[in-house]
DNA sequence: CCTGCGCCGTGCCCCAGGGGCACGGTCCAG
DNA sequence: CTGGACCGTGCCCCTGGGGCACGGCGCAGG
């Protein structure tokens, strides 16, 4: 008895796997039977493999999807350790994600205020910024506001210039073009500055803005929507008009309390 | 302009939403335009079915399933902040589960220990026992050692009887066979106690069993399969006899921490 | 010797929640 | 009247399988 294959359903008794699922991994090649019997197909596991595919069984419960199942299985246990910590770090930032999005829905609403918004205006100074723009869809876009936002503070410790209010994106392109309009990240500063690389320095025109601000959890998308239709109607209600492109603000850091004022959506109006 | 209807075109903007996702809402019923144009097709949205949109497009970025937007959607605000809130605590509970299990595939080995299970032979004495029993399938299981574990529990409380021990799950039907074989909740117990509902009473032998333990995070599937292969080995490599089902004892409380030993799997040998 | 039964294979359709493409009709402005 | 933007339908694709039908294979019993 060196080592007697094993039949598939000796194997998924062993492992618990499905019949269907075990198949599966074999076509994809994440669980090769050690042999095929090439006249009935039927295909024969080690022993050996037993513990593998337990692995698998293990990472798919836990929700990893089977590419990342195929990348992980083969490294050693260490390597495979982290990988599995890195993206379980990942899964766990895409709940907090949406338990701020499920805490904005079941929140009672604060006393009738349930949709309303408070527009106000408010001058906005002459400013010298550092600004990224670009031209992204959709998915790219939280990843080029943190790169960008990075790129800029970095760029301005290393000339020893001093941030100068919060970060701004704006929206150039309107809310939603073909993918997206271009996308500027405005950071205003004091100090000397040089252009470098993607980055560049403009002036930002004093004037007026009307804004609102949000909480954390209202400001994740679509909820922001609500805000920028209020925006809107309280400009056109007072007959003023648009002079550039909406741009929202980030007030705090974002692992802030989901209640406390977070964003702002501004609109330069004259 | 009392309130003409939106063009897709706008709605999306207005929403963002994809077309094909709106598309998909018109035909489950989800989100019925205003109107259809019969000769053209086209859709056309009333400005209130903006908000629904929005609150759709909230929900799905939460991860809700779109079978489930559609029971909460059409809630009053009160009852549907409820009902998120009732799936988020499912969605929570799942990711608890499935932290454990990445926690238990991503902790370091202590010591070369890795995959060596400490298996010992122990005395039960004979015992008095309520027991729940059924034949079910892979998916009822949980459900049904929860509840039975409940029911027993509140018997015993009516009765005025004593848990004496740990609850125990006998699998009569073998680790996995058609559905699963039957599986046995028994709580051993002191006390007068009539049998009630489904509930037996039986005398559980007294007798020596094999049994090995292990922390919460190897408990979850598939890690106790290799609890069961260890203690069949062991049993084996000392020519014992299994006399009877192998059974899991819960030691402690769900929520208890992961590293310490929470599940013991116990095999009756002779 | 036949027959039934348990295993095992292949192939097809199904689920959510869309993405993407092709093909064709509609609507409006120049 | 014509081009381009807008919009429809219909098809195939993804994941991770579930479920069913149909067919092969081998073994044991009658």
């Amino acid at each position: 008895m060196s080592d007697p294959l094993l039949r598939p359903g000796e194997f998924l008794r062993r492992t618990r796997l499905s019949a269907k699922a075990l198949r599966l991994y074999a076509e994809q090649g994440l669980l090769l039977p050690d042999d095929v019997d090439p006249s009935s197909g039927y295909r024969g596991y080690a022993a050996g493999q037993v513990e593998r595919a337990r692995l698998i069984a293990a990472l798919r419960r836990a929700g990893m999807p089977l590419a990342r199942v195929r990348d992980v299985v083969d490294l050693d246990p260490p390597r495979r350790r982290a990988a599995v910590a890195r993206w379980w770090a990942g899964v766990e930032a895409d709940v907090r994600r949406r338990r701020v999005l499920v805490d904005a829905l079941t929140a009672e609403p604060a006393e009738e205020e349930e949709h309303v918004y408070e527009v106000s205006l408010r001058e906005v100074p002459e400013a010298r910024v550092l600004t990224a723009e670009r031209r992204l869809t959709v998915e790219e876009l939280d990843g080029f506001i943190a790169g960008a936002a990075d790129e800029i503070a970095a760029h301005l410790a290393r000339s020893g210039a001093v941030v100068d209010g919060p970060l701004r994106v704006v929206y150039h392109g309107m809310v939603t073009e073909d993918g997206d309009g271009p996308v500027e990240v405005v950071q205003a500063f004091t100090g000397r500055v040089e252009p470098a690389g993607e980055l560049r320095i403009r002036l930002q025109q004093a004037g007026r803005e009307a804004v609102t601000c949000l909480s954390r959890g209202r400001a994740e998308f679509p909820g922001i929507l609500g805000a920028y239709d209020a925006v809107g109607a309280w400009i056109d209600a007072r007959g003023l008009e648009r002079t550039g492109s909406p741009a929202e603000v980030y007030l705090g850091d974002r692992d802030v309390d989901p209640d406390t004022p977070h964003v702002e959506v501004a609109w330069p109006v004259a």
